[in-house]
RNA sequence: GCCGGUGUGGUGAAAUUGGUAGACACGAUAGACUCAAAAUCUAUUAGGAGCAAUCCUGUAUCGGUUCAAGUCCGAUCACCGGUACCA
C-alpha cells in the first residue's frame, strides 16, 4: 500500500510514552472527585491462542475515552491485568508436563506485548495477575473473611461430575449437560465441597440493581436469575406418623385442587416415605435416576416419569388423603424438593396425572375442560370451600390467612438463585486457607501466614477420586493447627477462577500494598468504578459474584461503596463472515470464489452460496490474528477500524477490506502533513463552521460512546480540507486533537511536526463555539401531502408566515396545488413546510 | 416452549423530540495519471421509467395512528442470543 511509515511511528511513540511514564496515575487530591474517572476493562484469559480481534474492540473504546477524559481535564485511573488461574493452562500441564506457572506467565508475557501493540494507555504500574502469590495471599485473605462471616459452608450436594477430566464441575460449567471444556456427558455424584451462602444475598443483590446505570437486559437477566417469587409454605401432615411433609407453593389458593403431591428422588424423606411393597419399584427409579445425565433428564423431560411412595397425606383445607409420588420433573435444588399438585391449573403437574391416572380437579373457572388439557390463566374460584367466587389477589390472601390461623403454613419467600459452589478439585487455583483438626475442627490460617502457597507438584493428574492433585502431596496436607498445634490436615480444594475476578478492580488501586488488600484512601479517592466495559457473555454470573462479594465487603465496612460498578457497556462480539450452502452447511472461507454482485461460488462446484454472519472458527478459516493485522496497516489503522464498523454495543463482522478503508483515511491525513506547508493565515469562515461542526459532534459522540459517527464526521473534515488547497495551522492542529484519542501515534507525530514539543495528551481537547455550529442559511423543505416537492435555500430565522408564503408561490409547487384546495398549511421552524390539498 | 435482541442499498452502516431515507466507508463502473500495474485523483452508484426536466416505488410482511412513520401502536414472518420442568 502507500508509504505512511506506521511502524516507525508506532514504535517511537509507544517508547516515548513508557519512558515518559505518560499515563502513570497518581491520587491527586488536588483533581475533586467529579473530575477523577475510574474507566475498567474486563480483563482477558492469558490463552495460549493470544489475543483474538474481540479483545481490542472493549480496550480501543475505553482507550479512546481514556484519553479524551484526559485531555478535558479528568484524572483517569485505567489499568490492565490478567486472569491469569484457569483450566486450559493445568489440562496442557496434564498433557505435556509443563507447569502452568511457566506456561501462564509465557503467555501473559505475550499478552502484554500484544496490547502494548496497540497503544493502549494503560498504567502498567498497576498491573496484576490472580496467580501470584502477592495477589492471590488477598484473595485468600477475602475468603477468610467470608468464611468468618459464617457465608462459606462444606456440603455433601450432588454435584456435576465429568468422567474425562476426573473433576467437579459447577453448574455454569456445564453446557447441554456436557462439560464445558471436554464435551464429555457429565453425571451427578456426591462429593465434599465448599459452597457460599449467596442466597443470602439474595435481596441485596435485587436491590442495588435499581440504582445501576447498567443495560436494562442485563438487568433483567440478574433478576431472572435470582428469581425472587412470594408464595406460601403449606405443612401436609403425613397419615402414618407424625411428620409433615413442607411445600413451597405461589398458588396456594389452588390448594383445593391438590390431588397429590411429588418429591424430588433426592429429598430425604424418600426413604421414610417408599413403602415396602413399593421398595422394589421406588429403588430401581432412583438408580435409574441417579445414573442419568443432565443431558437425559431434560431430553426426557417430555414424558414425565415417576413411581408411587405408598405413603399419604392429609390436604389440610379439605381433609382428603392425596398420594405421595417420587419424580424428577420436582427438583431438589428449589423449594423445598416437594410441590402440592394442581393438575387441573398446571401443565407439568397435568401431564403427569395423565400419565398416571390421577385424579384432576377444577378450581379456576374457565370455557376449557381440564380433563382435556390444563388452564393455566387466572379464572374465579370454584369447588374450593371458602374462596368460591373469588379472583386470584383475594383468594391467596384470604388462604395465607387461613393457613396461619391454623397454623399449616404461612407466607414465604423463595429464590431461583442457589449458593455457590466454590470449590474445585483442581490444582491451578488459588488453595483454600483452611486447615482441618481433629481437635479443633476447621481452622482459618492466621492472617500473618498467607498466603497459603500452591506447591511445586510433579503431576497434575486428577486423583480420579473427586479430589485435587495436592491430595497426593503428603508434605503439603499434613501440617499443624493453628490453634492447638496438634497435626492437622490441609484443605486440598482450589477456588475457582471466579475468585481472581471477583475483586481485581480493588487491586488495581493499589497494586503493592503488603499490609491491606486495598488502601482505605485510595479505594476512597476512585471507587465506584465509573465505566466498566466487557462481553455480554458475564452478564449474569461475574458480575453476579463479583457484586456479591464487594456487597459483603461493604458490609464489613473494609470498601465504602454498595456497588462496585456505577455504569456497565457489553461490547458486541466480533463476527466473521461465513458461506453457505444451501443445505445450511458451512464452507470455508478459502474454498469461495466471489463473483462480484453478492454472488458466491464454492470453488470446484458450481454451488451457489449465501453469505451469513457466523462466529469466527479456525474450521472456517475465518479467524482474524490481530499481529497480522497491525504488522499490514498499523495500530491506528486497527484502533479506528474496529471502532468504525458499527455501535460498540452491537455485533458486527469483520471485512479487512474495509479495515483498508480507514486505513486510507489516516493515510490521507498524513499525506495532507507531508504535501502541505501549514499556513498561520485564518481559515474561511467556511471551513472554520465545518471545524466547530466537527468539533460539536466529536465531542458528543465520544462522550457517548459513539464512535463510528464520531469518525465519519472527522472522515468529512478531511473531506472538506481536500478540496481547498491550504492547511491553516488553526484546522489543521484541532483535527490533530480530535483525531488523537483515537489514533494516538500519528496523532503525536504529526503534533511534534507542527511544531510541538510535549506530548499531545498534556493539550486540552478542542473546544466549540456554538455560534459557529449554526448555519445562518438553512435548506427549507417544502411538501405536498407528505411528499417532497422542492427545497430552497432560505436565512434560518425566516418566519412561518414567510416560510408558507415562499411555498405557496414557488414553481415546482405551484403545479401539485393549482386546481386543489389547500387543507392544511404545516411550518417546521427551520426545516420545512407542508401543504395538504385534496 | 418461554425470555431478550435484531431486520434499512451488492456490503458494514447513518438518520435529535415522528419532519429531506441511505451520511461515512467498502465494493462496483467509467475516466485521468502510467510503457504497464499498484497507489492516487475525478465522476457515477437504492430500484424502476424517461433523451431530458422529472416522475413512480422503496427501511422484513400486513394493517393502524398522524399533515407527516425507518422512528409510534397492533398482528405476522425470519434470523441471532439466553434458558431448560423454578412449583
Amino acid at each position: 500500500m502507500s508509504n505512511y511509515p506506521f511502524k516507525e511511528i508506532e514504535k517511537k511513540w509507544q517508547a516515548y510514552w513508557e519512558e515518559n511514564q505518560t499515563f502513570a496515575t497518581t491520587e491527586d487530591l488536588s483533581f475533586p472527585k467529579e473530575m477523577r474517572k475510574y474507566v475498567l476493562d474486563m480483563f482477558p484469559y492469558p490463552s495460549g491462542a493470544g489475543l483474538h480481534v474481540g479483545h481490542p474492540e472493549g480496550y480501543t473504546a475505553t482507550d479512546i475515552y481514556c484519553r479524551f477524559l484526559r485531555m478535558n481535564g479528568f484524572n483517569v485511573l485505567h489499568p490492565m491485568g490478567f486472569d491469569s488461574f484457569g483450566l486450559p493452562a493445568e489440562n496442557y500441564a496434564i498433557k505435556t508436563g509443563t507447569q502452568p506457572r511457566e506456561t501462564t506467565e509465557k503467555n501473559i508475557e505475550n499478552f502484554r506485548k500484544q496490547i502494548k501493540s496497540l497503544g493502549f494507555s494503560y498504567d502498567w504500574n498497576r498491573e496484576v495477575s490472580t496467580h501470584t502469590p502477592e495477589y492471590y495471599k488477598w484473595t485468600q485473605w477475602i475468603f477468610i473473611q467470608l468464611y468468618n462471616q459464617g457465608l462459606a459452608y462444606e456440603s455433601q450436594k450432588p454435584i456435576n461430575w465429568c468422567p474425562s477430566c476426573k473433576t467437579g464441575l459447577a453448574n455454569e460449567e456445564v453446557k447441554d449437560g456436557r462439560c464445558e471444556r471436554c464435551g464429555t456427558v457429565t453425571v451427578r455424584k456426591n462429593i465434599r465441597q465448599w459452597v457460599f451462602k449467596i442466597t443470602e444475598y439474595a435481596d441485596k443483590l435485587l436491590e442495588g440493581l435499581d440504582d445501576l446505570d447498567w443495560p436494562e437486559s442485563v438487568k433483567t437477566m440478574q433478576r431472572n436469575w435470582i428469581g425472587r417469587s412470594e408464595g406460601a409454605a403449606v405443612f401436609f401432615p403425613l397419615v402414618d406418623g407424625d411428620e409433615k411433609l413442607e411445600v413451597y407453593t405461589t398458588r396456594c389458593d389452588t390448594l383445593f385442587g391438590t390431588t397429590y403431591m411429588v418429591i424430588a428422588p433426592e429429598h430425604p424423606l424418600v426413604e421414610k416415605l417408599t413403602k415396602p411393597a413399593q421398595k422394589v419399584a421406588v429403588d430401581e427409579y432412583l438408580k435409574k435416576t441417579a445414573e442419568k445425565s443432565d443431558l437425559e433428564r431434560t431430553d426426557l423431560a417430555k414424558d414425565k416419569s415417576g413411581v408411587f411412595s405408598g405413603s399419604y397425606a392429609i390436604n389440610p383445607v379439605n381433609g382428603k388423603k392425596i398420594e405421595i409420588w417420587i419424580a424428577d420433573y420436582v427438583l431438589i435444588s428449589y423449594g423445598t424438593g416437594a410441590i402440592m399438585a394442581v393438575p387441573a391449573h398446571d401443565t407439568r403437574d397435568w401431564e403427569f396425572a395423565k400419565k398416571f391416572n390421577l385424579p384432576i380437579i377444577e378450581v379456576l373457572k374457565s370455557d376449557i375442560d381440564v380433563q382435556e388439557s390444563a388452564w393455566t390463566e387466572d379464572g374465579t374460584h370454584v369447588n374450593s370451600g371458602f374462596l368460591d367466587d373469588l379472583n386470584k389477589e383475594e383468594a391467596i390472601s384470604k388462604m395465607l390467612a387461613w393457613l396461619e390461623e391454623k397454623s399449616v403454613g404461612h407466607k414465604a419467600i423463595n429464590y431461583k438463585l442457589r449458593d455457590w459452589i466454590f470449590s474445585r478439585q483442581r490444582y491451578w487455583g488459588e488453595p483454600i486457607p483452611l486447615v482441618h483438626c481433629k481437635h479443633c475442627g476447621t481452622v482459618a490460617i492466621p492472617e500473618d501466614q498467607l498466603p497459603l502457597t500452591l506447591p511445586e507438584v510433579e503431576s497434575f493428574e486428577p486423583s480420579g477420586t473427586g479430589e485435587s492433585p495436592l491430595a497426593k502431596i503428603d508434605s503439603w496436607v499434613n501440617t499443624t493447627c493453628p490453634v492447638c498445634g496438634g497435626p492437622a490436615k490441609r484443605e486440598t480444594n482450589t477456588m475457582p477462577q471466579w475468585a481472581g475476578s471477583c475483586w481485581y478492580y480493588l487491586r488495581y488501586l493499589d497494586p503493592l500494598n503488603t499490609k491491606e488488600f486495598v488502601g482505605k484512601d485510595k479505594e476512597e479517592y476512585w471507587m465506584p468504578v465509573d465505566l466498566y466495559v466487557g462481553g455480554a457473555e458475564h452478564a449474569v454470573l461475574h458480575l453476579l459474584y463479583a457484586r456479591f462479594w464487594h456487597k459483603v465487603l461493604f458490609d464489613l465496612g473494609v470498601v465504602n461503596t454498595p456497588e462496585p460498578f456505577k455504569r456497565l457497556i457489553n461490547q458486541g462480539m466480533i463476527t466473521s463472515f461465513a458461506y453457505q450452502r444451501a443445505d445450511k452447511t458451512l464452507v470455508p472461507a478459502d474454498e469461495v470464489q466471489d463473483n462480484g454482485e453478492g454472488i458466491y461460488v464454492e470453488i470446484g462446484t458450481d454451488n451457489q452460496l449465501e453469505k451469513v454472519i457466523a462466529k469466527m472458527s479456525k474450521s472456517l478459516k475465518n479467524v482474524i490474528n490481530p499481529d497480522e493485522i497491525i504488522e499490514e496497516y498499523g495500530a491506528d489503522s486497527m484502533r479506528i477500524y474496529e471502532m468504525f464498523m458499527g455501535p460498540l454495543q452491537v455485533s458486527k463482522p469483520w471485512a479487512t477490506s474495509g479495515l483498508s478503508g480507514v486505513y486510507r483515511f489516516i493515510d490521507r491525513i498524513w499525506r495532507l502533513g507531508e504535501e502541505r506547508e501549514i499556513s498561520e493565515e485564518a481559515p474561511s469562515d467556511d471551513m472554520l463552521k465545518k471545524l466547530h461542526k466537527t468539533i460539536k459532534k466529536v465531542t458528543m459522540d465520544t462522550d457517548t460512546l459513539n464512535f463510528n459517527t464520531a469518525i465519519s464526521q472527522m472522515m468529512v473534515l478531511v473531506n472538506d480540507i481536500y478540496k481547498t488547497d491550504n492547511l491553516p495551522r488553526e484546522i489543521w492542529e484541532n483535527l490533530i486533537l480530535l483525531m488523537a484519542p483515537y489514533t494516538p501515534h500519528i496523532c503525536e507525530e504529526l503534533w511534534q511536526k507542527a511544531g510541538h514539543e510535549d506530548s499531545l495528551f498534556r493539550a486540552p481537547f478542542p473546544k466549540f463555539d456554538e455560534k459557529l455550529t449554526i448555519d445562518d442559511e438553512i435548506e427549507l423543505v417544502m411538501q405536498v401531502n407528505g411528499k417532497l416537492r422542492a427545497k430552497v435555500t432560505v436565512a434560518r430565522d425566516i418566519s412561518k408566515e414567510d416560510m408558507i408564503e415562499l411555498t405557496l408561490s414557488n414553481d415546482k409547487i405551484q403545479p401539485w396545488i393549482k386546481d386543489k384546495t389547500i387543507i392544511k398549511k404545516i411550518a417546521v421552524p427551520g426545516k420545512l413546510v407542508n401543504i395538504v390539498v385534496k
